[in-house]
This record gives structure tokens, sequence and C-alpha cells, in this order.
DNA sequence: CCGATCCAGTCATACGTATTACCAACGGTG
DNA sequence: CACCGTTGGTAATACGTATGACTGGATCGG
């Protein structure tokens, strides 16, 4: 049968060796135990053949899949690939492999019983949205991205505080005190700083004023937000939103009032993600390094794996400023402009 | 070692029976073998352990994984999340398991010889763009989503030239002749078979003219693409584009020259993803249903696995009129409306 | 020239499961 | 009572790998 896969057996045999040795040399422990020759002949046999070993047999003997699992909310962002990309070259460097599981998605996950290639695990990388998730997951080590670091799970962060911070002393020195903030309406920690930390930053500003709005995590959610703190008396002229879909959003509030961007109101995102260049004008915001986030996490899982405790991790974004901010209007309401 | 993960065995001793006993029955097939008591005790002493059944042990036993692969390009498109969560929920239907691969992806596939979650497997689902990746996997039976169904492996297809030719015909009622394409720059299936229906399309419309410029599937790109076009002598009233990111540079091209969206051009995109609706005017396009591409690919798949033979299947979209189409202007060069 | 070392490998085994072949007890039949 | 079919289970085995225990022969020190 040429058909069948070939096992480390056949490939013993076609090198006249026993199947100890092939195992041995292709697991690359045989120096002093094996002569060169031999184990040239060994991996001539394997290569071959195209032997590949069997990861089934592999993890039943060893007790361990080499395999970590990343949880992440949806595929929808291209924010997620770039984690992806950055954990999992961390992940080939040392031998492991990434089983990625979107959650929470449509499907739920799959809980048959059968097949949950999700279950042959060693640990888990979970994106902050994914949070509760992990908890189905009892006694597996885990590290959490882009959440509360005070929390007993691992952490590796954005500096979402800084993020926040930086873009209120753009929109400071432009000359903004009204800031409203265009909230995600989600109860977790990536949010929650954000908003505290844009609150602290924008109130130190002399005059500053912050407002707060949230809604869903959506265009229409944050269209509906912004929309409420425009029409409110005395409105914000910037909006700092918690996403650049939020921002938007928040351009289509604008624009439904009639407001130019920037030049009657500023807006910002958060991310950096594809939106902030497909809009018009693009997109001051904050550009998260989302392959080091994936890149740190899994470093820091394999410290776990390893036995040790990971110190927690907080990586800066950057202020990308773009056609979005400006300086405020003058005010209309107390007649600010001189001679209008 | 109360922490260690129970095995068949333990369930075995804690309920009184033998290790092959709790297999059947765990599995069950015991009907007529086991007695409704014993296999009663078994279930409560594997639910009181909480035994998990171990994936490794299974898959070496078995020889197969009941697990599916899903190649797709990149984790960035909301479009593919919907796809995953269409097959996940056929996959769990019949006890399979998921793993995603993102392909191709800048680390590359993890090529460490130790964890290769992708290469336990028992099937491949790979989207248009992962085509020359299949090839990594020789003998492994795959499903091709949105690809030549003329190739050798099996497809389920988008039928990509009936939405070309409904919004030809949206078009064409709207009183456009000259059409531009701002198409990707790549050499595939599904994008070769966009162009081809379109031009015939366009050209089937009485006076109808088709021109196209192609470009990297970007928002950049498809800006340059679509300011070649519009520079031209006698530049097209409307661009459709091969998706809705391609949309959004032709916006930028088109605010660029000046030229209003829809009233001096119109504009369509393809997909219909979140882009389509943060953009403004908001994008007509054409949706295709994402979700049952994944399900009906993964049916396909699984009745390859059966042994069967699956019949090609082409799912069509659905042309979704927003606010980026409109009559074309008046025709300046010719001054071509009747009686102007 | 003989015992100790070392080299270059091989043998045997265990990981946890699914399944085939087997078996004991029992009730019914002729 | 000898025979047989059925009921309800068990024993044994194989999947492919990694690794600790072991071994035949060569080398070396004394």
């Amino acid at each position: 049968m040429p058909g069948a896969r070939p096992t480390s057996r056949d490939v013993a045999r076609a090198a006249g060796v026993s199947q100890s040795t092939v195992s041995l040399v292709l697991g690359g422990k045989w120096e002093g135990r094996i002569s060169p020759a031999t184990a040239g002949a060994v991996r001539a046999a394997a290569d071959r053949l195209g032997y590949r070993p069997n990861l089934a047999a592999r993890s039943l003997r060893l007790g361990t899949t080499r395999t970590v699992l990343l949880m992440i909310p949806t595929l929808s962002a291209p924010f997620f690939g770039a984690v992806h990309a950055g954990a999992a070259r961390v992940a080939a460097e040392h031998g492991f492999g990434i089983v990625v599981l979107p959650w929470p998605d449509d499907a739920g996950p799959a809980r048959s019983p059968f097949a949950a290639p999700h279950e042959a695990i060693d640990g888990i990388l979970a994106s902050s949205l994914a949070v509760e998730a992990v908890a189905r997951f009892p006694g597996t080590p885990a590290v959490m991205l882009d959440s509360d670091p005070a929390g007993p799970t691992p952490t590796v962060d954005f500096d979402v505080a800084g993020g926040m911070a930086a873009l209120a002393a753009h929109l400071g020195a432009l000359g903004h005190r009204r800031v409203g903030h265009v909230a995600a309406a989600i109860d977790q920690w990536t949010f929650r700083a954000r908003g505290e930390a844009l609150a602290a930053a924008v109130r130190a500003l002399p005059g500053g004023s912050y407002r707060r709005a949230a809604g869903p995590l959506t265009v229409g959610g944050a269209r509906a937000a912004a929309l409420g703190l425009l029409d409110a008396p005395d409105p914000p002229t910037a909006l700092v939103c918690d996403d650049d879909a939020m921002a938007a959003g928040a351009y289509k509030a604008a624009r439904a009032r009639g407001l130019a961007v920037p030049g009657d109101l500023s807006v910002t995102g958060f991310d950096d993600d594809q939106l902030a260049t497909a809009l018009e004008p693009e997109l001051t915001t904050v550009r998260l390094p989302a392959a080091e986030l994936g890149a740190r996490g899994m470093a820091a899982l394999l410290e776990l794996l390893g036995g040790g405790a990971p110190a927690p991790v907080s990586l800066p974004g950057r202020l990308v400023v773009r056609g979005s901010t400006a300086p405020p209007p003058h005010d209309r309401r107390t007649g600010g402009i001189p001679g209008a």
C-alpha cells in the first residue's frame, strides 16, 4: 500500500535500523548515541519516504500537544489577523502550533464530544472579548490580551490609557475644551480604562468638560450615541470614539446634522484599522501594535507553560494624526468671533 | 492525584465495570450488549468524574481526526467570520471540528515539525485565495470555495457572474452606458469571472462600453486604478468595483477629481461587508451569502469524505441598492439627453 | 591478558482509546 | 440431562511514538 502514510517503522526498515533509532534521530536527541553516518541515513530515508510524524501518537505519548488556542471574538477585524500573525511567529519559533477559535461565534463552540480540536490544547491566549469563554477551560494555563491586569490571569495589554491621554492632549493643543466620548457599551476592562483615562485627561485641560454616550460597538450604534451628544445643549467640538468603526458612525452623525469634519467637528478613532484610511477625511486615531500584542502574549504564555510567572506587559500605542481633527470652530453661542 | 485528567479506566473503576464497557456505552454502540442499568451507571460515573475522552488517543486508534481545516486568506474580513460560522454549524452537526488556518499569513504556515495542528486533519475547505496552499496537502480531500468549478477539486461557488450581471442591469436601467471596472489584479477564477461577466453584460447594453483598470485589492490600489479610468478621455459615468474596499478607493478618486457620488459618478461594490454601510454615501453592492458558502462547502466536504462526489454548487448573490448609484449626469460632451 | 568503559544501537513498554473475539451464566427444549 | 441460543459483559490487542533499560562488541588502562 504505497498510498498509506509512512510511519517511523517504515523509515526504520528503509534505513536498516530500528524504530527507536529513527525516533532518536528525528527527535534531535542522538548526539553521542547514534553515529553521524547512521543519522544521515535515517534522515535521507525519512525524506525519501516523505515521512511526517503522526501527531496523535506523539501527543498521546508525550501528554502534551504543543498547541495553543487563540480565542478571538470574531474573525471580523484585520486587527486580529495581525495578532494572530505575531503570535504564530513566536509560537513557531518554539515548536508550538496555534488553533484559532472564533468566540463568541454565531455557531457557538462546537460542543460535539467527538471532534473538538480546541480541546486538545496546552494553553490559551484569549482576547479581552473572550474573557468569560476562558472559564470553559478550567485548569488550562491562560494569558489574557488587552484585559484587566489586576485579574488572576497574566495579561499583555495595550496602554489604552496612554493612547487616550495622547488623543486628549492632541485635541487640547488644537484648542478643544468640550469633548464628547462615543463609548462602546461593553463592560470590559479595555473600554472602562479608555473611558476613565479620557475623562481624566479632558478634565485636566483648563476649562475642559467631558461627556459620554455609549452604544453598541457598531457603526449604527455609534451614530445614535454621537447624535445624542451633538443634540445636547452646549455640544462638544470633538468626538473621541472607542474604535474606528464607531468613528465612522460619528461621521454619519455629523453629516446628519450638517457639520463638516473636521471644520465643525473633530473626530478621532482607536485601533487604526482599514477603515481609518478608507473614510473621508482620513481618521486621526491611535495605532495599536496588534502583531506585538500577539507576539508578547504568546511569549508570556510560553513562559507560563514553562512554569514561570510572566510579568504584566503594557504596549504603548502611537498617535496617528490625519485629517479628521482641526481647531474647533469659533463658538457661535457666545458670539465668539470678533465682529460676527 | 485528583488533579490529573480522568481516563476511561478511571470511569470504569468508579462504575465497577471494565474499560471496554465504558467505551461501548459512551460510544453509543451498546444497544443489545450492555444492560440499560449498567449503561446508566457508567454515564453517571463519567459525569461525576468530569470525564472527557482523550482526543489524541482516539485519533490514534481511529486513524481519523474528525477535524477539517478551514483555510482563509486572512482574519481580516467579517466575511470570513460568516463563512466560518456557517461551516462550523454544519461540522458540529456531524461531529466534526474546525481548525482555522489564516493563509497566506505574514508568518507563513508554522513549518515546525513539532506542532502543526493544521496537519492533523481529515479534509480541507479552502477559500479561493488559498488555492495554491492546498497543494501543500497532497492527497487530502479538499473542497474549494469560490473557485474555478472546472478545476479538479469540487467547488462551492458564488454566482459572481450573476451578481455582476445584476449590477450591470441596475446601472443600465439608470441610464449608464460607459462603465468602468475597478478590478482586483489577482489572477483567480472569482475575479476573472467577475470581469468577464461584467464586460459581457455591459457590452450587451445598447451603446454600452466597458473599460477596465486593475490594481491591488486595497483602498489605495483602487484609488489609483479609478483615477486612471476617470482621467481617460470620455470617462465612465459608473465605476463597478470588485470589492467594497475597492469602492472606498473609488470614492477617494471621485473626491480627488471633484466628482460627487452618486450625482456625478455612480460607484458599486461587491460583498456587502462592514465598509458598505460605513461609507458615505452607503454603497450599492452585491451581498454574498457567506455563511451559506461555509455551510454548503462543509456539507460538500463531508460528502467527499464519505466517499461521495459532491455536485458543484453556485450560490446567488443579492443586489443591495443603497445611495451610491443614481442616473448619470447629463452628458456634457455630446449633450446626449433627448431635447437638451 | 583481563576487567572496566564506552560506543552505537536495540528492546520493551506505556500513553488512552475502540473494537473484535471470547466467555460465563441462564433459560428453554427435546 | 445434554444441548443451544441469548444476555451481559470482559480480555486482549493495535494504533505510532518517545524513552529508559539494556546489550554486543570494541577500546583502553593496568
